[in-house]
DNA sequence: TTGTATGCGTTATCAT
DNA sequence: ATGATAACGCATACAA
């Protein structure tokens, strides 16, 4: 009761095992009627094309790596299944590496490793041109950066300066005293991203735009405790009414907590806009910047799809864009 | 500039290419002087052998799948450092499968994708009984349970019961009002586990044999906004003293976040012991239930790794036990 | 102890 | 359009 092969549905369907290899590829050339024949007896066996065979033999093993952070946020899982469905109708298999920190990171550059196996690479929100620039990086397989940006690679990323001024125009038109809270970016971390830089850009772009000036601006690392404690400094030492683009949602949550904490009311005393769309933003009131993640995270499948498909052209860079919602966190404000 | 292949190795050490294949496997039937030579080729050509070539001639790859839940956690960072470093230290490659929801489970368990191609699984904390019980798990290949436990396959997993009772043998000797917060767990869910049940019913235990009972009891969702808002009810209806078995660290650390809001005594007006020991729990003073993760893993990997090398013997279960560490959360007591 | 030949499951290149 | 057959990179049984 071994697993059934090729040769099986040959001989199960009367045809040789080109054949079956053909319809299994698509090589149009092969009668219908045997296709279906071929098609039944694969079927009856259940049987399922050996990958590690189809790498050897064909150089292909219908394969994606995934490489990328920890997936702790909400974003990451909206990224996964946008890749993982585009992948999956063009009938790719995928391979998940999380990233979690520098070691794993250099082993998995190891060039021997799995990860490296795949027909193509994908790699999220890394800033990679440091590694691209050094060389670090030999990647023989195509490759697609998600979220990220890199001269020389086809890329898919969201337009974090536009989010930015987005948000300072739209800020910029309310009155009250103006505040931001950023995101800590490490310098010295691999995996540190440019998007918060990217938004700060815009946003203060957009302000100086409109003659407007921030009256303090605030940094936090990634986590709720620290989004608090951030949220205490700016609330303790802030003018009202006062209008505050956080600029992640997990922020903007925190600080609605400590305003709510303090009996403020929100919309009104405070105004607080996100950035992110989180699943629960709705149900808070927060007004913020939804992304795109499903559609740019299926664009980049398809970009990495053509390159397998063949496609040789020069890189291409698909640029989305965060939209604003406007809730009650921001006060019923046109 | 292909990559290197045993051919090249074999050439440039002047031997056969079953020689190197040989000194690749441990063959021990190879003279010292020749493997020397074959080593001193493979480093030169930085030869590394096909996984798919090996998985398809000898049928193992050399490749573990992990199959785990979110890796939000850093109990899963820790459970997968203890998994890694000991299948690196056997030479073997790990590809991480983290099933986010039901459908990446479904899609996994296809039996045909490559997780399962693998030579051996590794899933992680989920309630399997029933899976195996109607049979949906055909699993051809060794497979090893880590924090979980089923019939039939090596398990390495918590005492969770045992956790519980040390935590309510202590908190008994407290004086106050005692309380609890437990992780709710959705029944309808695959990725349930039972650890909370088990350290519910562990501490209950306790509690009875000490002749205590609980005040009141409390359930949150695993996220730190369910988490402080459960330690807002509690502290709103709680009696002081109180003395609260957290099961989760990070329950507790929204329970001393609110407590410090409202300028309570930690360790005094209120006691709490959490479950976990996150690398925070030492900073904030949080007495806690210490768990061997990395022990647990590493016992789980060399469980699985018996069995690639021929062990046919009935499974086997390793339990571990978490470790009482008093700090100041739970006061100067004993 | 070591080299050679065969097979693993598939794709690709031939013929036909 | 389809059936043989030669690769693909490796492990292994067999021969030397």
């Amino acid at each position: 009761m071994h697993k059934p092969t090729i040769q099986d549905v040959a001989r199960l369907a009367g045809v040789g095992v080109g054949t079956v290899s053909r319809v299994l590829n698509n090589h149009a050339a092969v009668r219908d009627s045997t296709r279906q024949s071929v098609l039944s007896a694969i079927r009856d066996l259940d049987y399922t094309p050996n990958p590690h065979a189809r790498r050897i033999a064909g150089g292909k093993s219908y394969t994606i790596s995934i490489l990328l952070p920890v997936v702790t946020t909400e974003f990451y899982v909206r990224l996964l299944d946008g890749l993982e469905s585009a992948f999956q109708e063009a009938r790719y298999d995928v391979a998940i590496f999380p990233l979690l920190d520098r070691s794993r990171l250099e082993r998995y550059l190891g060039s021997h490793t799995l990860a490296y196996q795949a027909d193509g690479l994908v790699m999220a929100t890394y800033n990679l041109t440091q590694m691209f620039t050094e060389n670090r990086l030999r990647h023989q397989q195509p490759m697609v950066l998600v979220d990220a940006y890199a001269e020389g690679v086809d890329c898919a990323h969201m337009n974090n300066h536009l989010g930015g001024v987005m948000a300072g125009e739209f800020l910029a038109r309310q009155e009250g005293h103006l505040y931001a809270v950023w995101v800590e970016t490490e310098l010295d971390q691999i995996f540190t991203s440019r998007v918060f830089e990217e938004r700060s850009s815009g946003f203060h772009q957009a302000l100086k735009a409109a003659g407007r000036t921030v009256s303090a601006e605030y940094v936090s690392s990634f986590d709720l405790h620290a989004a608090r404690s951030a949220a205490t400094r700016l609330l303790d030492c802030a003018q009202f009414p006062a209008v505050v683009f956080a600029s992640a949602d997990l922020l903007a949550g925190a600080l609605l907590d400590e305003a709510q904490a303090r009996g403020l009311t929100i919309g009104q005393d405070l105004k607080v806009l996100g950035f992110d769309d989180q699943p629960w933003a709705q149900a808070r009131g927060l007004s913020t910047l939804h992304q795109p993640v499903e559609a740019m995270a299926y664009e980049a499948a398809t970009l990495l799809l053509s390159r397998l498909a063949g496609y040789r052209g020069p890189p291409r860079v698909r640029t989305f864009e965060p939209r604003l919602v406007l809730r009650s966190s921001t006060g019923p404000g046109s």
